[in-house]
RNA sequence: CGGGGCGUAGCUCAGUUUGGUAGAGCGCUUGCUUCGGGAGCAAGAGGUCGCAGGUUCGAAUCCUGUCGCCCCGACCA
């Protein structure tokens, strides 16, 4: 590609309403333009990029095995309706008519519809498993697009859907998209993790997110040191440390701590640390009730595992103030599980230790050497809170530390939800109908690009691995208006470079050198070629490394340049 | 959804408090000089000040409405 014929609108200033590094360097490179409120046009050198992750998505998920088809973005509600998300997905969902009235969505994702082809195709187990995917822009209404195509609303995603006989097989071919994905995260020159994460909304049992890292993640990570466990900490569980209980030593006493009612200014002003003090989260119950929570004082409420929890309310929701006051009697801040009106669920971690401090249920008061068993019954334990930094690991190896990660890809095993829900069966060997076993399995190709540059960028712009650079090689001429020798060196390494298969650009915009190679950094070409009459006198190019602190000298030929790119 | 902020040239922003002929830098066009890390000089082009209504002799500026965009929050015992 010649430069001079291609559109590279590079600006110098960083646009005001970008925050994250992606989006300001995608925006100033010129690789995206903005059209509205998470709404992003992919101009023709960021389309490079997208079309390359797209390809290794396509190449490694056709080596595995699955099949691309393509399906309608917009959706007829009734598939909706039948699976009953119709209700469930809420605002996120965009929704319209159509000239007849007729309910419409555009597909945030696509279960519904490929459960409807299945149906009218597969009628025998001979025919399974089977499993399709396609690329396709897909559209979630975010409560807030944000960090360009990084959370945007519009973004292109690789969904795919696999169906099976048994559950067993659902497993094998979980696996089979879980080395799939490593290898395309891989390829993309991605450094990851895969973690075990919460299914959110989707549904279904096992699932696992690749997450590439970076510190502007919006995803935290539980990452085992010394261990092989991951998870998002949404799903990370923690276990009872199996340390008995020490015995009760002191007494209960009821302490005076007019206005105290954090956690911390309790435990400053009864100096006692927040790890011996047990507090009291009220929130719904399954029943409709309220119920409470117990936590130990330094540590956090974990609002899926809560949701998961049968005797609490799913969508978890806490308590109003004034519903706490009229069952405790008293204000938020001092409640406690002794003298507790309501039933108590407690975390492992609150149970574990004598001599507690917590609120009296009485304003402008706590307790101190409160202890379970003796002042309140002992409570049912679950696993509630937040994994903290420093816990150990739940499978007993290493010791858990957090990273930062932005969810690229997600597999789940998701079951019969949906072939239930959608009335899918076939026929077994024995005559018999069986409802499916599905999975699903998606990739942010959108995302991913940003993600990388979240990863691997410098003050000058992006540096791209070269597998999903725009071009991997620019050659910069110098004073190629002046010099005839560079002209020709110039275009006969282009020349030479195309047709050995090289995706090569060549500025010949006759731009001066600085303003060259600045944008050669900021759209982040991994490798740059000078040609230079300086470098030509000695029969010399000059090649660079995008990542490369400094330049060297190489044979002024083809070949050198080749050499490199290996 | 709640809170805060911003809409003025392609981009980044002044100007609004205190109403009086629309500004700068970058970018763009032309010419000359320059030419190894975003050149210099000169001459230009480019804005119904988000939109609608109102107040006023006069509105980018004041008032009302509206649309768009951005940020923060949605863990509290």
């Amino acid at each position: 590609m010649r430069l001079s014929k291609f559109p590279l609108h590079t600006a110098k200033e960083t646009p005001a309403d970008a925050e994250v590094v992606s989006h300001q360097l995608m925006l100033r490179a010129g690789y995206i333009r903005k059209l509205g409120a998470g709404l992003y046009s992919w101009m023709p050198l960021g389309l490079r990029t997208l079309s390359k992750i797209s390809q290794i998505v396509r190449e490694e998920m056709n080596a595995a095995g699955a099949l691309e088809l393509l399906m309608p973005a917009v959706q007829p509600a009734e598939l909706w309706q039948e699976s009953g998300r119709w209700d469930v997905m809420g605002a996120e969902m965009l929704r319209f008519k159509d000239r007849h009235k007729n309910d419409f969505c555009y597909g945030p994702t696509h279960e519904e519809v490929i459960c409807h082809h299945v149906k009218q195709d597969f009628r025998s187990y001979k025919q399974l498993p089977i499993n399709f995917y396609q690329i396709q822009t897909k559209f979630r209404d975010e409560r807030r697009p944000r960090f360009g195509v990084m959370r945007a609303r519009e973004f292109l995603m690789k969904d795919a859907y696999s169906f099976h006989l048994d559950a067993a097989d659902l497993g094998r071919e979980y696996y089979n998209m879980r080395e799939a994905y490593t290898r395309i995260f891989t390829r993309v020159g991605a450094d990851f993790r895969v973690v075990k994460a919460d299914s959110g909304n989707i549904g279904g049992a096992l699932s696992e997110e690749f997450h590439i890292l970076a510190g502007s993640g919006e995803d935290l990570l539980a990452v085992a040191e010394g261990g092989t466990y991951a998870a998002n900490v949404e799903a990370a569980e923690t276990r009872p440390s199996g340390q008995p209980r020490a015995a009760a030593s002191a007494a209960l006493e009821k302490v005076s701590t007019p206005g105290q009612k954090t956690c911390e200014q309790v435990s400053k002003f009864m100096n006692v640390p927040l790890t011996g003090k047990v507090k009291l989260l009220v929130v719904k119950a399954a029943d409709g009730g309220l119920i409470g929570i117990a936590l130990r004082g330094d540590h956090e409420l974990n609002e899926i595992k809560a949701a998961k929890h049968p005797k609490i309310a799913s969508p978890f929701e806490m308590a109003k103030p004034e519903d706490v006051q009229k069952a405790f009697g008293c204000e938020v801040g001092y409640l406690g599980p002794v003298g507790c009106p309501i039933p108590v669920i407690a975390d492992h971690a609150a149970v574990e230790f004598a001599d507690f401090v917590c609120g009296a249920n009485d304003n402008d008061h706590h307790y101190k050497g409160a202890n379970w068993g003796r002042d309140c019954a002992e409570p049912e334990t679950a696993d509630l809170r937040q994994v903290c930094e420093g816990d150990p690991s739940p499978d007993g190896k290493g010791t858990i530390k957090f990273y930062r990660g932005i969810e690229g890809g997600h597999i789940f095993q998701l079951g019969q939800k949906y072939t239930k829900a959608m009335s899918l069966s076939v026929l077994d060997a024995q005559g018999q109908a069986v409802t499916p076993e599905m999975g699903c399995y998606g990739i942010g190709v959108s995302r991913m690009a940003a993600a990388v540059i979240e990863q691997s960028h410098d003050a000058n712009g992006i540096i791209w691995p070269d597998a999903i650079a725009p071009f991997r090689v620019l050659i910069c001429p110098i004073g190629m208006d002046k010099s005839a020798a560079v002209k020709d060196a110039a275009e006969s390494l282009y020349t030479a470079l195309t047709q050995a298969g090289i995706e090569v650009a060549l500025d010949d915009r006759g731009q001066r050198p600085g303003a060259m190679f600045a944008d050669a950094d900021l759209i982040g070409i991994p490798h740059r070629v000078v040609i230079g009459d300086k470098g030509l006198a000695n029969a010399q190019f000059e090649y660079k490394q995008r990542r490369a602190a400094s330049a060297e000298m190489i044979p002024a030929t083809a070949e050198a340049v080749l050499e490199k790119l290996r």
